[in-house]
DNA sequence: GTATATAATTTCCTAATAGGAAAAGGGGTT
DNA sequence: AACCCCTTTTCCTATTAGGAAATTATATAC
């Protein structure tokens, strides 16, 4: 069994000039071209396309960088889930009684994309973080908790199709232990990531349904040191409670 | 003097993919094909292409959707500019001394693209508008404050480019007195929009450089029956402050 | 459960495109 | 003014794209 050569070859070469461009704005043909492995011709040709549809913009020194089409994209997209704005309020009611940063993420391809953010008011420290990022599902507290929900086909296919590599040293890689952490997310509905992701940083989150559908799901992060038993405990109601008042809203 | 024939037909057809899921999520290839005006087959191979790069995604219906690549894509165009967050107290701030909608958008291929709005807090009747779309530089009060920082060769060549079309009976559409307009804007540094865009909705606002480098704009707008003499007065007061407050911080 | 309708996918061939070598054009610098 | 470096155009063939028709999958009716 071969792999078939994806059609669009076009697509596929501007799609290589678009990830280079998001990475490194503003930069002249030839280096987009070095980057990319094409020629000169080939690239010009592809980003006077895109400039054509939007993709990228050029400005007056002959520099490229993303175009305004990503923006009017990336706000379609957002209003086909609109789940910022209607969970915003009870994540801001989360945030008033934890103050630490929450993060709000949906399911996509297997992945968990942050949607929105909201930092501690108080705390200092800080995680860096970013809405638009991604985060595997086996190892992150909202992941999990969105793992917990799949039926046993598609938790089969995720294990098929997903490695489980380690990015710490407390990274799940063994799938019967993360067999074992999801029942145990399923009797609690709360999720942890224990420095699974990354070092010192502690994650309790839930998943988010809407009816059978799954949407993604929320947590709150912090590092590991301030969090005190007790603390523990408050965060884990918060966050049930939070769970609560947002599937109730997204049923509407 | 023709007009070549644009490189790369798989990257239209794409783009046109692209547009149509933008306006219409979760639909299946026949909508998508009838749509876009290509056979099944062709549409087919392309979305696949499109699914492999992340630019869209599908359900287990076989609905397809905008992808998660279009977030990431976002986020690092908003890195590029990482204005939001830089100017968020600032028009915060003026949100508070002006309880009425503010925007914050930034100049991309002679256009404004809105990349904040704050809403007022206590005014019930707000605005409609979203962060993402775009506005014509010659008729809003952002585009023309930015208009008014153009040197000659690229107002002309604004000017070449883009045909005034009316939006309301309040639209500039003569260049003679598009000039004046924005002699009197060089003059104060604050420009105004009075129904040009949409009936009823007022905006003054004023540009935004960073050094020599126009940046973008921000602007208040309101329902222009809400607009007295002195309110007018405390807008134009609170929005040259801003500015003057935001180019400080542009500088660092 | 089977028939029927509808949509998705594969196959396969030729009309059409893509890509790159080479040459030409632009712009800035010494 | 000559040079260098980067961008853009030209032009030809190796490669790809696109669609008609057949096939398979999926949903709906009976």
């Amino acid at each position: 069994m071969e792999k078939s050569k994806p059609y669009g070859t076009v697509l596929l070469k501007a799609a290589k000039i678009m990830d280079y461009l998001a990475d490194n704005p503003n930069k002249p043909l030839q280096d987009i071209s070095r980057a990319t492995e094409m020629t000169n011709p080939t690239t010009l040709k592809i980003l006077e396309t895109l400039l054509l549809i939007g993709y990228v913009s050029r400005d007056k020194n002959k520099n490229y960088r993303l175009g305004s089409k990503i923006i009017r994209y990336a706000n379609q997209y957002f209003d086909q889930i609109d789940l910022v704005e209607l969970t915003l309020p009870y994540l801001e009611k989360l945030q008033k009684s934890i103050d630490e940063t929450i993060h709000l993420g949906v399911l996509v391809d297997n992945e968990i994309i942050y949607v929105n953010k909201l930092e501690p008011k108080y705390q200092t420290i800080r995680m860096s973080s970013k809405v638009g990022i991604t985060r595997p599902l086996y190892s992150s507290a909202m992941g999990k908790a969105v793992l917990a929900e799949f039926n046993e086909t598609e938790y089969a296919n995720y294990l098929e199709s997903t490695p489980l590599v380690p990015h710490t040293e407390h990274t799940i890689t063994n799938s019967l232990k993360l067999d074992a952490e999801l029942q145990k997310i399923r009797s609690t509905g709360i999720a942890f990531d224990d420095e699974e992701m990354e070092k010192d940083i502690y994650c309790i989150g839930a998943s988010l349904k809407k009816g059978d559908q799954i949407i993604g799901a929320f947590s709150v992060s912090l590092p590991k040191y301030r969090l005190t038993a007790d603390f523990k405990n408050q965060i884990i109601r918060a966050v049930a409670e939070t769970k609560d008042e947002l599937e109730q809203a997204l049923i509407h």
